[in-house]
DNA sequence: TGGCTTTGTCTCATTTAGTGAGATGAACTC
DNA sequence: GAGTTCATCTCACTAAATGAGACAAAGCCA
């Protein structure tokens, strides 16, 4: 089965050709990918495909696994990956935070920040309770609508641009995630209103709730979402505006820190 | 100042082109770059640049900054990043364990691994104590010999090996760390016989200290370390048997849940 | 509003530089 | 030591990336 290419479609082919190794890689996990994956999965030639696996692994792309003949992410992805979610700071910024927060509280922190149509989460701090999350770890997607995050996000963005984004992903949010945009629209309101957000309800997680608040630069725009998530038991009333408070608190602090950091140029 | 080019230096050129781009907006921080600085820092046309520039952006390999004519680094980044730091699956199954250390102790723990001739941090879990340390965040790579973590793993290493390593971080070890191999020797030696290493005292950071303890697999081979970092006035003696113990004993549960993962193919 | 700067795109000829086929060498397995 | 798979090499070919410079578009500042 050849790889999706509607992802990777134009470019020069070279380049393509080298990030369509580095996902075959990716998907193959912790046990990378062999290269009988690549040949199978990608439409080039051994020698060519041997000419690039040299080249990334030259460039820390790629290392060779212990097993001879597969091929792993190199190292060089972690220091870029650390950077690329670093936007604007931010992560930086929450790391210590979230962590605050999921030591007092217990429940799981969430950053994420918006990308295209997706949201990524940038970081997560888990609590000591157990949580149900749509991602599992940093780095993790969901198209915007899905989770509390997402509210956080859409809600500060222009009508038009929101319009666009729910638009491309309604067939996709109803189909996987049971999630209607009439929802999405009433949990935006929501949160214009009262300053957080809760997520709409779909078919998926129905045991776990979560709140999210944005954070928002000098001009109104959202440089990324605060966001958290618990067992529906623990979200009591009391609880809910603790953490929104907590949460608040530390957006807040990191949206001082921001100025200070980011208008020195 | 042109980049760097003895690292990056052979393979398709355009693979090298593209991954000179990303190490000049890796460079900018959470700034990213301007076309200027690409076209400062390298060395190919500017149609040549946009190219590359759209290609990388159509991968996800970069996004534009929200200043016009600045590029920062993508979101496809944090996802094959995330995935590259989780060698052998080491770090899902490390990251709530150096959190629990972290919360119990209150100090720093550290999950690193061997990346060529340099250690690389996967992962960081600071506590509630300050902390100096070499690595500030994950992706940070130091050479093979400073800090704990780098006796741990070169300790159980071919002798041939480690002394190739040593013998090409030595110039660099003694320059920027004032550390000699001889101390280096000692402490593998240390490790060897006590199971921990504790770090080569080198001019910087005199006034932390750690600990640090292989994470080995069934054949001996090290998958990775974990360390520690305190200041040195809390590193008492039953304090550092403490948390020694509390290393040993997750580190002892990883290479279980390791065992009960790697194997099923 | 209008001129100015900088970003981004286009065209086209040039030729570099990546490509495929198949053979060969190296490393590991049984 | 035979067999298998991984990795490299050579060489001719031409597709495809490149550079120069012109052109279009988008902010910016007065």
């Amino acid at each position: 089965m050849p790889v999706n290419e509607s992802i990777t479609s134009s470019g020069p082919t070279t380049l393509v050709h080298a990030m369509q190794i580095l996902q075959v890689t990716a998907r193959g996990g912790h046990r990378g990918a062999s290269v009988d994956d690549y040949l199978n999965e990608l439409s080039f030639s051994r020698p060519t495909l041997y000419r690039l696996l040299k080249g990334l692994k030259q460039q820390g792309f790629l290392r060779s696994s212990p097993i001879r003949g597969r091929y792993l992410l190199g190292y060089e992805l972690l220091v870029l990956g650390a950077q690329a979610g670093n936007g604007a700071g931010l992560r930086d910024l929450a790391r210590p935070r979230l962590l605050t927060l999921a030591q007092r509280w217990g429940d799981s922190f969430y950053l994420f920040a918006r990308d295209g149509v997706n949201a990524v989460c940038l970081e997560v701090q888990n609590g000591a309770y157990p949580v149900g999350s749509f991602v599992r770890a940093t780095g993790g997607r969901l198209p915007l609508g899905v989770g509390q995050a997402s509210i956080a996000l859409l809600a500060y963005l222009g009508a038009d641009e929101r319009s666009e984004i729910l638009n491309h992903n309604a067939e996709q949010l109803m189909d996987e995630y049971a999630i209607a945009i009439d929802g999405i629209e009433a949990e935006i309101a929501h949160q214009l209103k009262h300053g957080y957000a809760r997520g709409v309800e779909g078919s998926l997680l129905p045991e776990y709730s979560g709140l999210a608040i944005p954070i928002l630069d000098h001009s109104g725009h959202p440089l990324g979402a605060m966001s958290c998530s618990m067992l529906k038991s623990r979200m009591t009333k009391s609880h809910k505006l603790e953490v929104l408070q907590g949460m608040q608190e530390e957006v807040a602090a990191m949206v001082n820190q921001a100025h200070g950091l980011l208008y020195l140029d």
